[in-house]
RNA sequence: GCGGAAGUAGCUCACCCGGUAGAGCGACAGCUUCCCAAGCUGUAGGUAGCGGGUUCGAGUCCCGUCUUCCGCUCCA
């Protein structure tokens, strides 16, 4: 059996289109860019990694519990958080370069650049004329200043500019009838701001101790200016995330426990550990103390799944600037330093998120495997299969009956009956054995079970294995339990 | 956003100099009862992404638009 495995990027979206495992949305006029839908297996299978993971979190850390914020929140979320004034600055490109830039970005480094030519009082006219013209969005004033003082782009060196336009990543909408400006409300941009919001309230109702974790999945969306690459970058996409409140002073060692205990989680699925990497940050984003992505080697060169953060107190200070509550802990356990309890406190967080939709693609694109097997009499065969771990596989097993008389489908009703209260069978009576065997393949089912004429008389089936292709007979009743065991 | 390539049946593709669409695989119904696809019979499915133009006539030429992939850029 040898694999071919290179980089087949295109293969891998045609065929999850082809067996229903991602659509475009809205095909039939034309798409939505950037935007996907999940067919019958794609949503079982994302549905089954969400679950692996919800339950990694909830169920097997005592001191994480989960939560699900709804998609509006209270405007002044988005600026506590920092992302009104951070995502929402005007941009403008050089049009020879077709570099964009900052516009505070471009003013500012020509401002440094005066004054390291000692044009200290000039630099700081500039500056102070941007701020006022920034306050105003007044973005043709701002584009006349950059002109006026023939502020020219490093790469090309020319003031061919465009117009200044501003970029929001944020998508807004309206809450209620009236439609003026304090009713304009964000689709959320990322999940966390609804755990940090809800902080207290989890916090008292769910009598959590720190260090304690807060996680939730759910949906999050950004008008990326480009988002491609299928679904590893869409407009609308799902987030799974843990807030992780700790201790000020003990993030550091939280960090590093939830880095590590991250990639575990990730090769508990079986996945090659070559296959991933970490990704330390030396740039921060303004709420990081200290960042890192786990990255994955997809068909399109090794990017990022999932980040590790911590945050500092960032969020829940701004939380409790903004809202004038007060977001401490007080924490009753003694200090050896001081011998008194460590009292009051905003906690530090260490946040761990990953992308559902990137969880799927790497998952589909970690399974896919296009593989070409030597039969014995001397001829070759090829199956296309998806070797998706059995836990997360959108069937667990495929019940055929060998033929479709002679009692044998009664048999296989009766053993669909039997397991599918426990997980998803699916049942086929049609085409030659083979066949059934590799549209299994092909979506990913680790297990078929055949019922023949031998089962009649001693109640034995044929079990054949997706990954090695090998088959055993085990007694019909002993199924469930085989099928189970493999994928709890 | 810029540049490149592409968009014909579910998937992969063909249609030579413009003359009103074909194949393989797949799907469906049946035969075969066959423990690893590609045996037999039959059926369905496309007005060639969408819109406009040139032409007697366009999938084929031109323009626009949408979408996708690749490179650059961006990525809290």
């Amino acid at each position: 059996m040898s694999t071919q495995q290179d980089n087949n990027f295109q293969a891998i979206i045609s065929h999850a289109k082809e067996y229903g495992f991602v659509f475009q949305s809205s095909e039939i006029y034309d798409g939505l860019s950037a935007v996907y839908d999940y067919g019958p297996n794609g949503s079982e299978l994302k549905k089954n990694i969400r679950d692996y993971w919800w339950k990694s979190m909830t169920q097997l850390h005592e001191n994480i519990v989960g939560i699900d914020a709804a998609i509006f929140m209270h405007p002044t979320t988005w600026k506590a958080s920092g992302h009104v004034d951070n995502f929402s600055d005007p941009m403008i490109d050089n049009k020879d370069s077709k570099k964009r830039y900052r516009v505070d970005h471009l003013i500012e480094g020509f401002a440094d650049e005066l004054e390291t030519k000692g044009e200290e009082q000039k630099a700081r006219e500039i500056l102070q004329h941007m701020d006022a013209l920034l306050a105003k969005d007044d973005y043709a004033g701002l584009k006349k200043l950059i002109e006026d003082n023939k502020i020219k782009c490093a790469v090309s060196g020319t003031c061919n500019w465009t117009d200044i336009r501003q970029f929001n990543l944020m998508f807004d909408t309206k809450l209620g009838s009236v439609t003026d400006e304090a009713d304009t409300i964000y689709l959320r941009p990322e999940t966390a701001q609804g755990i940090f919001v809800n902080f207290l309230n989890v916090q008292k109702t769910a009598r959590m101790k720190i260090p304690f974790g807060i996680a939730q999945t759910g949906k999050a969306f950004r008008n990326e200016i480009v988002a491609r690459q299928f679904i590893f970058r869409m407009r609308e996409f799902e987030q799974m995330e843990m807030q992780f409140f700790v201790r000020p002073g003990t993030e550091g060692d939280w960090y590093k426990y939830w880095k590590e205990a991250r990639l575990q989680w990730h090769l508990s699925l079986g996945i090659d550990p070559s296959k991933y990497r970490y990704h330390d940050h030396i740039k921060l984003a303004h709420y990081a103390k200290e960042a890192c992505d786990i990255e994955f080697e997809f068909p399109i060169g090794f990017k990022e799944v999932e980040g590790i953060h911590s945050r500092s107190d960032f969020d829940l200070t701004q939380h409790q600037v903004y809202s004038k509550k007060k977001m401490q802990y007080f924490d009753a356990d003694i200090d050896e330093a001081t011998g008194k309890p460590y009292g009051n406190y905003i906690p530090y967080v260490v946040e761990t998120s990953i992308g559902l939709d990137r969880m799927f693609l790497l998952i589909l694109s970690n399974a896919y495997h296009e593989e070409t097997i030597n039969k014995e009499d001397g001829t070759t065969d090829s199956r296309v299969v998806l070797h998706i771990p059995e836990k997360i596989a959108p069937n667990k097993l495929a019940i055929l009956p060998l033929t479709k008389k002679d009692g044998l489908p009664e048999i296989a009703r009766e053993l669909m009956n039997e397991c599918k209260p426990y997980f998803k069978c699916f049942y086929e009576e049609k085409d030659a054995i083979g066949k059934r065997y590799r549209r299994q393949d092909a979506i990913g089912t680790p297990f078929c079970v055949t019922i023949d004429h031998q089962t009649k008389e001693d109640n034995t089936v044929t079990i054949r294995y997706r990954d090695s292709m090998l088959q055993e007979r085990i007694l019909l009743s002993k199924v469930k339990d085989l099928v189970l065991e493999a994928v709890m």
